[in-house]
DNA sequence: GGGACATTGATTTTT
DNA sequence: TCAATGTCCC
């Protein structure tokens, strides 16, 4: 039996061994978090502590569900079948395929996408007769998922005024359409699973003797809903380990709510903190730099990293004239890292925006240097795969309209709006599905909705004994969309992925180790049929839990795993290329090289942050998790000048530099002290770019271009004592920030961005603002 | 039904 | 700027 615990720090091994009770692990970046997490499971089962059906352990993306699997497989030789590792939406799902009676969910539901969420709510609107103009459907989509995550069914949302009165309305509509079509969206997969356990109390007892320990992966990213599941799970005497890092917490936008875990410290009454502090990526001098930062923010549980390492290399700053400058001084040290014997997947670009990518690819192209950007398209998502997987939807499950308005006339069958409004008019005058409402129509419609219907009923019978591939194969053929994307000029890429939705579908069900959360992986799983008193009548008491096999399709299991991940980033993964991605998609991943580029007030941290309560905590949090992506090189870049929004900006550095240890950072180009930038100050004259001496510039070049010019104006605004970044406040519009300045005199005028009101460019002679700090 | 044209909006994003 | 979406028209 190998030694798990062999070669972890003190402060691993006592989390890895803690008692069976609630702790809170407060793990830093590169402190070897998954293999304390991974070292724990295995070691509770080594011990015999727990059986693997006790085991449940919950991450939020799939790829750290099956990195957690594939490192546990390597730590133990015993089979871990028993254990519940996946996501959220997973674990969710497959509770709710087992009990979906109970759910009140008929068996075939079908999950939506956000692409999906937002038609369904579009049809909604447009079904309902509503001004989507004044509800847009966006908004009701956020404020729909937004209530379902603090756990909200639109009866119990609070509504003051009419306009959220309407979106309450509009809420409990799709909540009635999507029972109706029998279609759950993502945050639903957890409320109803929350809702299903909260309400069926011998369902609850089951699961919650069952899963004596719950492992919980970035604990910082939680939402409130997904803290009151797993502490419905928990209830009183399960342990949960909970791991995370509050200061890598980026996510608020999305629901995470940081606050969990001081909650979780307080509810659970946790006895076992834990910090590992101790960091095996970076050099001594990032992760100085990465202390410092992080120390300016006030909410913190507080953690410094150290390292064994050296100090290593000073961290680089540039600063550029322009966006354009940056990315060939970028090139430049790129080249000169590959030929320093650096491999180019080594070297990461980081953003805080993905429309700072195209300069960069534009220059990386025009070097020559292989690059592969993050983001993006993903496989699930693309419009030839979702037709596909409509048709695939609408044999499972006739009633889901999403599915039936997708591809009701995709390949075009002379089925047109006014076709459909009708029939849309039919369904709900019948209370029924489209699908369902097509016998109603007379005519042409009619003729050729009912075609399409046979089409769907025939492929349907004609597939009854295929194999999943062959079905899948079998669609793409009869649905017309193969002919179609013959047809088109540059549907050969569309074709390529439709066969490439076969080999997954393929791949899909030959695949032994593709999560065990996936439902028909359920199938593989020998029965645990456990007498449940009370649960749901059908087999006379005995009740089964999620482990025992479902009657589920391939079909359905398939179309399940399609929502539930929606596939790779495009991109050759293979290949040797420089790594470029927004700071966000960087989280997790460490790089030999890492540049930070953009670092200007307004970009990083961004103008939207200022609005927002602790944006710019988070905007540094953020800035702490780019730091920490690197090894042994980090370079910082900003400009003074960028084309954004077909704009050219004019922005002053990041006010993150002030934050970092001067003695740790090597200024490529004459360091400026901050706030005399745009004084007309003599040390911004003689800046040498490349360490090269150059001549101050002449007063007529200086003006000449156009960057140079909105400087000088820039100048003569902040003479006015104002600059970009600078907090005011408007007698009408309340605070603001300064986003832009220009002009100069009685001319000038300063772009201001304010909460309710929105930007405005004002007049300075007119409008009275007032610096505030 | 599809091509041409206008309009809009643009942090971050997994499930 | 530029892509994605919507609208108009034949």
């Amino acid at each position: 039996m190998p030694d798990l615990l062999a070669n972890l720090n003190p402060e691993q091994l006592a989390a890895v061994t803690l008692p069976d009770e609630p702790a809170l692990i407060l793990a830093g970046a590169g402190s070897g978090k998954t293999r304390v997490l991974t070292t724990r499971i295995a070691w509770l089962l080594q011990n015999g502590r727990v059986s693997p059906a006790g085991v449940l352990a919950v991450t939020f993306t799939n790829k750290a569900a099956k990195e957690m699997q594939a490192r546990l497989s390597a730590l133990l030789p015993i089979n871990t079948r028993g254990m519940w590792i996946g996501t959220f939406h997973g674990l969710c799902n497959r509770l709710l395929r087992a009990h979906y009676h109970d759910a009140g969910l008929p068996q075939t539901f079908q999950i939506l996408d956000s692409q999906d969420q937002l038609s369904a709510i579009k049809r909604l609107l447009k079904a309902l007769n509503v001004d989507d103009e004044k509800y847009p459907p966006k908004n009701l989509q956020y404020f729909i998922n937004n209530a379902k995550e603090q756990g909200l069914r639109s009866g119990q949302v609070e509504a003051n005024d009419a306009f959220n009165r309407k979106f309450v309305e509009l809420y409990a509509a799709y909540e009635a359409q999507c029972l109706r079509e029998g279609v759950v969206d993502f945050a639903e997969l957890l409320l109803r699973c929350y809702e299903l356990l909260q309400h069926n109390e011998p369902l609850r007892v089951h699961y919650q003797a069952r899963f004596r320990h719950i492992l919980v992966d970035e604990f910082q990213d939680t939402n409130r809903l997904q803290y009151a599941w797993l502490k419905l799970l928990a209830g009183q005497h399960n342990a949960i380990f909970a791991v995370g890092d509050d200061d890598q917490s980026i996510y608020a936008f999305r629901g995470a709510n940081v606050g969990n875990m001081a909650d979780f410290e307080r509810e659970f009454h946790v006895r076992h903190l834990i910090k590992l502090e101790q960091n095996y990526r970076s050099h001594g001098n990032i992760l100085d730099a990465a202390n410092a930062l992080i120390a300016h923010n006030a909410h913190r549980l507080g953690k410094n990293l150290r390292t064994d390492a050296g100090h290593g290399e000073p961290v680089r700053v540039f600063e550029a004239a322009t966006d354009l400058q940056e990315a060939n001084w970028l090139i430049e040290e790129i080249k000169a890292l590959i030929n320093q014997g650096a491999a180019r997947q080594d070297v990461a670009v980081l953003y805080r925006s993905n429309a700072q990518s195209r300069v960069l690819e534009h220059a990386l192209v025009g070097a020559g240097i292989p690059y592969r950007v993050y983001g993006g398209l993903r496989f699930f998502e693309r419009q030839e795969v979702k037709h596909a997987l409509a048709y695939l939807r609408l044999m499972e499950n006739p009633r889901d309209d999403t599915a039936f308005a997708r591809v009701v006339n995709f390949p075009a069958r002379g089925i047109g709006a006014r076709s459909l409004e009708q029939l849309a008019d039919a369904a709900r005058l019948y209370n029924c599905a489209m699908f369902e409402a097509v016998p109603y129509m007379t005519g042409k419609a009619g003729t050729n909705l009912g075609a399409f219907v046979k089409l769907i009923e025939q492929m349907r019978a004609e597939t009854r004994q295929s194999t999943l591939p062959e079905t899948v194969e079998y669609v793409i053929q009869g649905s017309g969309l193969n002919a179609h994307y013959q047809t088109e000029r540059e549907g050969q890429d569309r074709l390529e992925n439709l066969q490439e939705l076969v080999h997954a579908a393929a791949a899909f069900v030959s695949e032994e180790g593709y999560g065990l959360d996936a439902p028909a992986r359920m199938l593989a799983v020998r029965s645990r049929a456990q007498a449940l008193p009370g649960t749901d009548g059908e087999a006379g008491g005995t009740v089964v839990d999620a482990d025992t096999p479902i009657e589920m399709t391939p079909l359905a299991g398939f179309l399940s795993h399609a929502s539930l991940e929606a596939g790779d980033n495009q991109a050759e993964a293979g290949q040797d290329a420089v790594q470029l991605m927004t700071v966000h998609a960087a989280k997790g991943l460490e790089f030999a090289a890492v540049f930070v580029t953009g670092l200007e007030e307004g970009l990083f941290p961004h103008e939207n942050s200022a609005m927002e309560q602790d944006g710019l905590e988070e905007e540094r949090r953020l800035m702490y998790v780019a730091i920490t992506r690197a090894k042994e090189r980090l370079y910082l870049s900003f400009t003074q000048s960028r084309m954004l929004h077909g704009q050219t900006r004019y922005n002053v550095r990041s006010r993150f530099f002030e934050e970092l240890p001067e003695g740790v950072l090597k200024w490529l180009t004459p360091r400026v002290a901050a706030g005399s930038r745009w004084t007309g100050n003599d040390s911004a004259w003689g800046r040498n770019w490349f360490g090269k001496p150059q001549a101050p510039a002449q007063p007529e070049a200086w003006a000449a271009t156009p960057g140079d010019v909105a400087l000088a104006q820039r100048s003569r605004a902040a003479e006015a004592g104002f600059r970009v970044g600078q907090g005011v406040f408007h007698t009408k519009f309340g605070e603001g920030i300064i986003v832009g300045l220009e002009g100069s005199g009685a001319d000038a005028r300063a772009q201001v961005k304010f909460g309710r009101h929105g930007t405005k460019w004002l007049a300075l002679s007119v409008a009275k603002l007032q610096a505030i700090d």
